[in-house]
DNA sequence: CTCTGTCAAGAGCACTGCTCTCTTTTGTGC
DNA sequence: GCACAAAAGAGAGCAGTGCTCTTGACAGAG
């Protein structure tokens, strides 16, 4: 019957599920580093060999917690979009500050996916689609607007790069406002980096003032 | 006699730098999640336990090659920038090519220091300082030239940081303009970040063109 | 020469990821 | 209902890790 190999694999996918989220809970605790496969066994009661019917290697189940961190965020960002209803303006600031929210309410998670990549080198073709949530739904911001162009000399490497990324996104702006969206999005998470990670301590260190009006101004400068 | 014991003083400065730079090469290979003290008591002829006479655990040792490494990205800031001769457009420009140069030369030193941060937390106080001259570079940029000031809203939170900031570095400078060296300072590291942990590899992928594009207009940005 | 502090060496502990073999459980075709 | 095959868990074991503790060698000071 179908139904009794859908238990069997209702029971598989259960159980991957619970080693996951007691992954993601020792995660949360004592970082990428800490985290110890026999440990999460410990805490399933199982033995450590069984999480290898489940996990080929501890690499392969972080890779999994990267490609659901980055899910997490970026249905972080979609979720703080007041939507379309809402000023172009108001919702660039909103999907910011959603996006910092959950980064600093998952500062190991954020870690794991914006932080030095892991030794097993994630495969980065598996984590593209998700990794593009947030800036996508940053995007989304300006595709029913108009936003005022702006002109500025583009190199011509920039400029082709520019070019795809404007087919593949369907948005009608010109280089150097595309070039400008990727400076915003480099800003928007290394402003988060720096701030978890410990950069900002001898300048901004409570930065939250600094990054509202990082947004701003990114909005601004992306001609928004 | 001083002399000897200069001499005892010395054989253990010696070992401590072998140490350090056998670490700082295996670093290089492995990253440092996969430095072992062992395997550098090993390349050393010596048994682990007596490292542990040098450094009293893995985590102090990696936290001198932080200081080391944000010295040497420091360093190399200071080594591009053409100096006082030199357009401070020109000098911004070099510094920003000559500080990416180097992360990408030692990916996995630059990882160390702007990646996610150790477990054992690395003593913020000891690296505040060597972690500023990079950003120290940039700013002396500015001072033996009058930039065009901004203006600019800046909520009230931010000013006070920013006036503190204006005062230590003795600059000249609105908080609107310092807000927006920061902002720079975040847009450099956020972007040799992407680009070194693959996160551009969906949008820019060779990020040559749009570093120094990026570069260029964060100068004026600044008001460069 | 003796005493004292420094150093390297080695054994050992508790832990890790991972592999192997063995046994138990589970679902299915007859 | 039963035998068989696939899946899953248990346990031992390997090679490696950071770190501690004890032991023995050696150099400088009195």
């Amino acid at each position: 019957m179908t139904t009794s190999r859908t238990a069997r694999e209702r029971a598989r996918a259960e159980l991957t599920q619970e080693i996951k989220d007691e992954a993601r809970r020792q995660l949360a605790e004592v970082g990428a580093h800490g985290l110890s496969l026999r440990a999460v066994a410990r805490e399933l009661g199982m033995v450590s060999s069984a999480i290898y019917r489940y996990f080929p290697s501890r690499d392969r189940l972080l890779t999994d917690l990267i490609v659901d961190a980055y899910n997490a965020i970026g249905e972080a960002a979609e979720q703080a979009d007041p939507g379309h209803d809402a000023a172009p303006r108001d919702r660039w600031l909103a999907i910011w500050q959603g996006t910092r929210d959950w980064a600093r309410t998952h500062p190991h998670e954020y870690a794991l996916i914006y932080g030095s990549p892991i030794p097993g080198y994630a495969a980065p073709q598996d984590t593209v689609v998700p990794a593009s949530r947030v800036a996508l739904a940053l995007v989304k911001t300006l595709t029913h607007t108009e936003l005022r162009n702006i002109d500025g000399e583009v190199p011509p490497e920039l400029r082709a790069q520019a070019e795809t990324l404007t087919k593949a996104l369907g948005i009608l702006a010109g280089p150097e406002t595309v070039s400008r969206l990727l400076m915003a999005w480099t800003q928007l998470f290394g402003a988060i980096s720096f701030d978890l990670f410990g950069q900002y301590v001898g300048s901004v260190d409570p930065a939250d003032a600094f990054f509202a009006h990082s947004a701003k101004r990114m909005a601004e400068f992306v001609g928004l």
